[in-house]
DNA sequence: GTCTATAAGGTGATAGAC
DNA sequence: GTCTATCACCTTATAGAC
């Protein structure tokens, strides 16, 4: 299921290159439409070199999605019930950009797996997904009864969470296709407007 | 460039088949995860026909995209200047999440073309639609003067409307997958909590 | 206008030498 | 472990009969 399982040194390199390219490209074009070919050529392997390795383009796909979702979830898992809450929540917020800034093909490989209806993660997404969101908001549910926290639902609240930051990542070709010619600042803009954003609709009045 | 001038009522029928089919399909799996048998079949007629009324499948997909363009900008065009500025975009972002809700294969099958960096459609994001962005930011920004509405910046606000509810189309598999069981009513959950949340967020205090 | 048949090229995966 | 060669299949698009 998950190839080789890396011993030597050069079966290491190899198989992070693989998953390297694959991240490369599978972010860019999707699953359907990247071909073994384009990943090898990336990865600097042959064709059949690279299956030595894997043992079908699916199974790369499978291993980059399982291996990322941790790194993908870490932020949110990050929410503390003890802080402040609208920090909290901000802090999450800006963690969630800043993975959009810094890691634009990870967030469009979920993206592109997700909108087609997500058949190879349904499993996860349904299993550790939910009830890492499910724990966290009645955390949040937590804060909204002792009054430190607007009253929203917690679970669209994530959601908006989720859109607000990883569209720049996700719809970057239309933002960069809008703010043209002036671009070059965007993150920073979006920084400032989603923390007064958040701010000022979770704060407690 | 858009298949076969309809004229009689055959051609016109299919070609409305066609593109009804189309739009099921790529918005599903993408351009290059669908094919055009499946097109074909879904439309009821022979690969070869539908080949007959447009010369590639490329063309398709290209006169789907110009196609709905207009319907997908119509909410935006309805914000008025003379409205009461709060109300104005509230009801834009109702009227965006309803459209997420009814239209959402038209909601997919842009979101697959952007996430891949909108190869097709890089020229009309550029021209007219960020014309049209460009235009109501103006008069945001003219309401924001005016001290109608909290100082926000009116692209990124724009942004976040545009992500906050068509991820309800988008990446409708996470949230049924996070959501399940309850998730039938998720709809109206999301219209109260988005109306609550942008009143909150654009209210001058 | 619509069909059957097929060309032409791409794509995932394997065989077998080294 | 890595390569060249190749198979088997899929997919877009066309030819030509009706």
């Amino acid at each position: 299921m998950t190839g080789v399982s890396p011993k030597t040194r050069i079966q290491k390199k190899n198989t992070r290159a693989i998953l390297e390219a694959a991240l490369e490209i599978f972010s860019k074009h999707g699953f359907r439409g990247s071909t073994v070919d384009q990943i090898a050529d990336a990865a600097g392997l042959s064709k059949p070199n690279l299956l030595y390795y894997f043992p079908t383009k699916e199974a790369i796909h499978l291993e980059l999605l399982a291996g990322l979702m941790d790194t993908w979830l870490a932020p949110l898992r990050q929410l503390d019930t003890d802080g402040d809450p609208v920090d909290e929540i901000i802090g999450y917020v800006l963690r969630k950009l800043t993975m959009a800034q810094e890691l634009p093909r990870e967030s469009r490989l979920f993206a592109n797996e997700i909108v087609q209806g997500a058949p190879r993660i349904i499993d996860q997404i349904e299993g550790d997904l939910r009830d890492l969101v499910n724990e966290k908001c009645d955390v949040i549910q937590g804060w909204i009864k002792q009054g430190k926290l607007a009253d929203v639902d917690p679970h669209h609240l994530i959601f908006s969470i989720w859109a607000t930051t990883q569209q720049y990542a996700d719809f970057d070709a239309q933002i960069r296709g809008i703010l043209r010619p002036r671009n070059d600042a965007h993150f920073s803009d979006a920084a400032r407007f989603l923390e007064t954003f958040y701010r000022s609709a979770l704060t407690v009045r």
